[in-house]
DNA sequence: GCGGCGAGTGATATCGATCTCCACTATCGC
DNA sequence: GCGATAGTGGAGATCGATATCACTCGCCGC
């Protein structure tokens, strides 16, 4: 800037204030300066304006977005929502793993982001809360609902869950069975309950074999629906929890040969782009994963102006996309 | 920095050398400093040694990410390497538009990331190629080849595609599509090219009536196919170019109700999560993605370095994973 | 007894911006 | 004329770290 300054024959602060418009510069000055810009190809330094004024204008964004699409779309809307306003999105994938998500957490907050974005990470010892908490870091948790105060923005997984029984129950099936997501996850133990009520609304009896823990993941998903078909008496729908464990599910009953939904039907929590293109397509449950990510930057805004605020807990609601698997 | 120096009755060039192990210190010093920084929960301001430093340790990472799985394998890799090397990765989506990949160089610029990742997006003016030139920028391409003067990852796309096309000949195909990628894309030239090479491997003529352009993405795709399929005398097999369009060739043949392989042969670019769950599961090439994120920040890293050494341009194989929407 | 050396430490300039305070000029009103 | 005020510009402290240089204190050798 000292550069741009000397070039343009002013002084330092007069360039910062052309730069950032925070006093009136004569038209001849302001032309004079953004020339000299021009011609040094002048960049300013971020990091230097960030540690004078205390704030970075851009958030950091703990989620497993890359391991998985559906935090993708909310990282789209979150990106939209901060074009919007100035801010600036820095990336970090934790892959679900609690030690991961602390690391990243910190070197976020070592690199002084003005807020963060997290889904939460069943931990044992809840570090990364605890972590915000101490330092007083403004945050909003998305997608998975947590204990402590902070502003999050949730799925209405119960009645979504529930709504997604009651389909598969008014076609006739009587035996439902669950692969439910990783022990701990909030959004696990909303669905879940969600899975009971639908069967009790149904009138159907809720048969603990019937329900087997896929941990969010492919693999573990898959076996699960093996075991469920390896009963006396199997299921003649299963529901899926989450996108990653309805892959795991469509895979083991290709291995076994079952067909959908004649030998079994299927229905899903999460649309994603394939769920239309399968063989027969799949009736889902879609998320407003975008709407989701708009929300969240939206509140941390809010709570980075004002930190004292009331944490606000939202509730969205999702879409039921009733397609082939489920028998209609 | 300044409150541990006092609280353990040191100078701040000692808390600083404790923190950095850049100097002997006398051991009961260094626990002096770790208590004190305990005690207060002290967190080193990254933006603050970045800017005495002139470098921040952190990589940049220009690509569509998010949007596009393929990348986000890439990533993965990338991270891993990083993680291996103390460097940190500032991820960023371009979404694949010219206008916001110049937009995300910059922003990563002005946080002075010691390096980029990026994967070229084609724009008439070249605008983010002459920018990291101008301002030197150590940077690695990946996956799409370019022109100017730089490192880049990439993959053999002219065999791998060649042996995709040869080996859905050797079934006896004699009409044989291919759904190409955008234009002016250099991974499209290259399998476009290798298409070309395999027909004539396989003694079959090129016919320009079976080469529609994708432009990379689903609808486009979908849209390629049915033209295809209008055709009086349509292909019996088709090749789609990335993971993309072969969702939309999916969609397309579901449509009109081709079955595959039986109505139409398939075999496609880019191999995916669900596509060994499709029916019937899909051939396709798998590119070495996790490779190609490691490859690409060793090769920034030694930039990093060594600005002036020569560029390297380094070329992966891709796997052929023989499925039966091929027909075997 | 003095110079040399190595280990341990501190004072201070510096990085590149922002921001507060102060200085100067021109115009206006009385 | 003279003070008040608006408009414009600069000097220098500041943010929180690193880096350079210099200093003190023992200890060794001659």
């Amino acid at each position: 800037m000292a550069d741009v300054a000397h070039r343009a024959g002013v002084s330092i602060s007069t360039v910062s204030h052309v730069l950032n418009k925070t006093r009136t510069v004569a038209p001849e000055t302001v032309e004079a300066v953004n020339n000299a810009i021009d011609e040094l190809g002048f960049i300013p330094n971020i990091l230097a304006r960030a540690l004078a004024q205390a704030r970075t204008s851009t958030i950091g964004v703990a989620l497993s977005a890359i391991t998985n699409i559906y935090f993708g779309e909310v990282v789209r809307g979150m990106q939209a929502e901060c074009t919007r306003s100035g801010y600036f999105l820095f990336l970090t994938d934790t892959a679900d793993q609690p030690d991961h998500q602390l690391e990243v957490i910190r070197a976020l907050h070592e690199r002084r982001v003005d807020g963060m974005v997290l889904a939460h990470v069943p931990d044992p010892d809840n570090r990364a809360v605890k972590y915000l908490e101490k330092h007083q870091i403004p945050a909003v948790f998305v997608d998975r609902a947590i204990d402590g105060q902070f502003d999050q923005v949730l799925v209405e997984n119960r009645k979504a869950m529930q709504s997604l029984v009651t389909h598969l129950a008014a076609h006739g099936h009587k035996r439902i069975g669950l692969v439910s997501g990783l022990k701990g996850l909030a959004t696990s133990i909303e669905r879940q309950e969600g899975y009971q009520a639908g069967l009790k609304e149904a009138g159907l009896p809720f048969d603990e074999g019937f329900l087997e823990c896929g941990e969010s993941e492919i693999e573990p998903a898959y076996q699960a629906v093996l075991r469920l078909m390896r009963l006396p008496r199997p299921p003649t729908a299963i529901v899926s929890a989450n996108n990653k464990m309805t892959l795991g599910m469509v895979r083991a009953l290709k291995a076994i040969n079952r067909r959908i939904p004649k030998d079994i039907a299927i229905a899903v929590f999460d649309d994603f782009e394939w769920a239309d293109s399968f063989d027969p397509s799949l009736t889902a449950l879609a998320q407003p994963c975008q709407e989701m990510g708009i929300r969240a930057i939206k509140l941390l805004l809010r709570r980075i102006k004002a930190p004292q605020r009331r944490p606000v807990r939202m509730f969205l609601e999702p879409e039921l996309r009733i397609r082939h698997s489920c028998g209609c």
